[in-house]
RNA sequence: GCCGCUAUCGUCUAGGGGACUAGGACGCCGCCCUCUCACGGCGGAAACCCGGGUUCGAAUCCCGGUAGCGGUACCA
């Protein structure tokens, strides 16, 4: 078995181009066959160095490796000519200068459903002979024969009048010589697979088998794009999700597994991976239910990996401490400096935050109860520092979170962040009074 | 226009003629836990696009309609 995955080089992997390399990998590796990378370059325009890098960096980022390739199409421009001659020359092609206008006026002519039929001239483009007769017949694993009336179907241009050739040709000639057995890609190559057949049975030869996976869409419905937040791998990356989530979530859309299950690792869903169990409706891209799998696999990390991992992110070191008492509170790696920052880099600015907890009633109070409380605090641990400030709660009968509030807010600044022990033992004495006493003069009329 | 694909809770899905009072997950709502935010636990609301057939029996098979999507380039 040769599986052939063709991502589209445009720099940005779309997370509907995601899971279709990751479904051409779960077959490959699922069946111990072989995966072949090839690269549509002849945009010079998207398909520049620099974005087919990107591409690669992001596969290799979903540990999506492969076996071959990248095989580039423009490095094969000598095959593709000596086929397009041999195709010529059998009279299954010919030249042709009909333009689109000619097209439109034979169909004028002949019947909306009638595909153009040109004459044979001495130059022009070259379009592949379509047979009147008959059907081209995709027999596609996903879902069963397709079958297109070969007389509905246009003569294809499949080479520029300069000789260059054209992608439904140019693919069909490479999956051959590469001996591919395999194609699996998305829905939207369904209505284009005839030609391609098309050519097969011109150069006499077997095509490989076609896989036609359902689309992706955003929220709405529509296309998923930028306007749905994160529409690429890079970008679920820089939104601070983890590979392992991400190829997880994206095998789920359409995989046809059992839904009794849903969490499994890459070896795991190559394992269970059967194309013909592939969905056939298109599926649409739920960034929420992937933050929720995400805080999942965050979780089952580790410490030390997900400090590690989270020390990447941010590009901060000595998070450690910092991590273990964030672990439970995070969805992604994003999430974490939002909430733990203030451990590191001081408190956050949030005026209501102040207004509400310290500056309300009874805020200084608390607060000054809770310094000399964690001042004498010993030891000054997480199981310390509850003693302290449950003391307090114990002798002024108010509620645990009146009291916590504006200990929280004078260190984090806000009114979100860890537990307010295990925050104000990892910050360490001093600092917590140095930012309890912060906090005081703020609040005005403090002599400290 | 023409050719083609698709159609189960808001979303991802299970289901492949009787096991369906249609199951699970995310989200949502309520309760519990609780120092905030979360995590976790328990409970709840929530779907077979419409119409015809076939059959003793249809979410499941067939046909039609409708809707969505794709293709229809000297793009890929």
């Amino acid at each position: 078995m040769r599986v052939r995955f063709a991502p589209s080089p445009t720099g940005a992997l779309h997370i509907g181009g995601a899971r279709t390399a990751l479904y051409n990998w779960l077959l490959a590796r699922g069946q111990g066959g072989t995966l072949v990378l090839r690269i549509e370059d002849t945009d010079r325009e998207r398909s520049t160095p620099e974005n087919v890098e990107q591409i690669l960096d992001a596969l290799r980022w979903l540990k999506l490796d492969w076996d071959e390739g990248p095989v580039f199409q423009s490095q094969r421009s000598e095959r593709h000519r000596e086929v397009l001659e041999q195709l010529l020359s059998t009279e299954h092609a010919y030249h042709s200068s009909a333009t689109a206008e000619d097209v439109k006026a034979y169909k004028q002519r002949h019947g909306d459903d009638r595909g153009f039929r040109g004459e044979r001239e001495a130059q022009g483009a070259v379009r592949l002979r379509v047979p009147d007769e008959g059907e081209s017949i995709v027999e596609d694993v996903i879902r069963g024969q397709t079958r297109f009336p070969n007389a509905s179907l246009d003569d294809p241009v499949i080479a520029r009048a300069d000789g260059s050739p054209l992608y439904n040709f140019a693919v069909a000639v490479d999956d051959l010589d590469a001996g591919i057995t395999h194609v699996v890609r998305g829905e939207d190559h369904l209505s284009n697979t005839p030609k391609q057949l098309l050519v097969f049975e011109a150069l006499g030869q077997t095509p490989p088998v076609y896989a036609h996976l359902p689309l992706l869409y955003g929220p709405d419905g529509k296309k998923l794009s930028k306007r749905h937040g994160a529409a690429s791998v890079q970008e679920l990356r820089d939104a601070g999700y983890l590979p392992e989530a991400v190829d997880n979530y994206v095998a789920l859309l359409g995989a046809g597994f059992a839904a009794d299950e849903e969490y499994f690792t890459l070896d795991e869903l190559a394992e269970r991976f059967r194309l013909d169990r592939v969905s056939k409706n298109p599926a649409v891209f739920d960034e929420r239910k992937l933050r929720h799998m995400n805080g999942r696999y965050l979780r089952e990390l580790g410490i030390d990996e997900l400090t590690r991992r989270t020390e990447e992110f941010t590009g901060r070191t000595g998070l450690r401490s910092a991590v273990e008492i964030s672990a439970e509170k995070i969805q992604t790696l994003a999430d974490f400096w939002p909430l733990a920052g203030f451990l590191l880099d001081g408190p956050v600015e949030d005026p209501a935050a102040f207004e509400r907890t310290i500056a309300a009633d009874g805020g200084v109070e608390i607060l000054r109860a809770a310094r000399e409380a964690l001042n004498e605090a010993e030891p000054f641990t997480e199981a310390g520092v509850e003693a302290a400030l449950r003391g307090i709660v114990e002798r002024t009968g108010l509620k645990p979170g009146k009291v916590f509030q504006p200990v929280r807010v004078a260190i984090s600044g806000t009114t979100a962040s860890p537990g307010i022990f295990e925050s104000v033992a990892l910050l360490g004495r001093d600092e917590v009074l140095t930012r309890i006493d912060r906090a005081l003069r703020r609040a005005g009329g403090d002599h400290h």
